[in-house]
DNA sequence: TTAAATGTTTAAAT
DNA sequence: CATTTAAACATTTA
């Protein structure tokens, strides 16, 4: 379920407590969520150094002193927990469930590692969790991690740098697809989801199912613009699960106070005050403002 | 019982 | 070959 904001919340905690750690051991409870061999396991990730953690869209890379890199995605439902013995240290993010402040492990943990970090004496425990079981642990040697088509296809991070070029090169190249599917496609610009979408569209009042062909570039950078302002927003407030925490002390991500249109079916628009509706479009549950995103009549051929 | 879910991935159709 | 759409993946909950 996480989208960019939220795992970037995620990585940012994780980096603040992992750096240092040793893995010590590695628990699998789901094979098919851990996509590394056994040989590989024992030769680049037993007694591994986690060195730091860095992002690519929704993809979580784990740099070890292996020269490895494990790569982790969480799907719909995946869940990173870290359980250490100085309380404070604690972290956990994700979807949104029980399983982030519930006893560990659970019949819904997929992996887990044994973690230790000799300086502070602080042992732990990082917990995957995945429902769903769509996520996925894999391990790729650091240096190749730019040849992957995983990560090589993607469109441009919308919060580094100037995204806005690329970006309109990318999604020009799909004239007749629907601007919600465009924003969804990591081709085009990595990171959006189904809610960063709804609320893109419904900041720059465009319909979801417009064609691209029939939007100009400067509504096209337009609705990039909304969509990184609303991102950002969102990592401000710790992403949009309303049970993300950071400590012993239950901070939580508080962004979908902030949303306009998710979730949102039935109540007045903020804006014009029409009702909100949910529809399907890209074979997604959509939220629109009927008042502010009116359909477009399309151009014919 | 059916539908839907904060996401990709792949097959099938244009 | 490139674009677009629908189905698939696996599980829980409304």
């Amino acid at each position: 379920m996480p989208e960019l904001p939220e795992v970037e919340v995620v990585r940012a905690g994780l980096d603040e407590v992992l750096p240092g750690a040793v893995i010590s051991k590695v628990n699998i409870f789901n094979p098919k969520s851990f996509q590394v061999s056994a040989e590989d396991t024992v030769a680049f990730v037993n007694s591994a150094t986690i060195l730091g953690v860095r992002r690519r869209a929704k993809i979580l890379l784990f740099d070890l002193d292996s020269a490895h890199t494990m790569a982790i995605h969480l799907k719909m439902t995946g869940q990173l927990i870290y359980r250490s013995s100085i309380k404070e240290k604690s972290f956990a993010g994700g979807h949104p469930d029980n399983s982030l402040i519930s006893d560990l492990p659970n019949n819904h943990t997929r992996v887990s590692f044994n973690l230790s970090h000799s300086t502070t004496k602080d042992v732990g425990n990082l917990f995957f969790n995945d429902m769903r079981k769509f996520g996925w642990i894999k391990l790729f040697p650091t240096t190749t991690l730019s040849d992957l088509p995983l990560l090589q296809k993607l469109g441009p991070e919308p919060l580094i740098g100037q995204p806005q070029k690329e970006y309109l090169a990318r999604i020009k190249r799909r004239p007749n697809s629907k601007i919600k599917a465009a924003l969804l496609n990591q081709e085009v610009v990595a990171g959006i989801g189904n809610i960063y979408a709804d609320e893109a569209l419904w900041g720059a009042k465009v319909n979801p199912e417009t064609r691209v062909k029939d939007l100009d570039d400067s509504k096209l950078e337009e609705i990039l613009q909304v969509a990184i302002n609303v991102m950002a927003l969102s990592i401000e407030k710790g992403g949009s699960t309303d049970r993300n925490y950071v400590d012993s002390k239950g901070q939580r991500g508080t962004y979908l106070e902030y949303a306009n249109v998710f979730r949102k079916e039935g109540e007045a628009c903020s804006r014009c005050g029409e009702i909100i509706l949910k529809i399907r479009v890209a074979g997604r549950g959509t939220h629109i403002c009927p008042g502010c995103q009116p359909q477009v009549s399309e151009t014919k051929l």
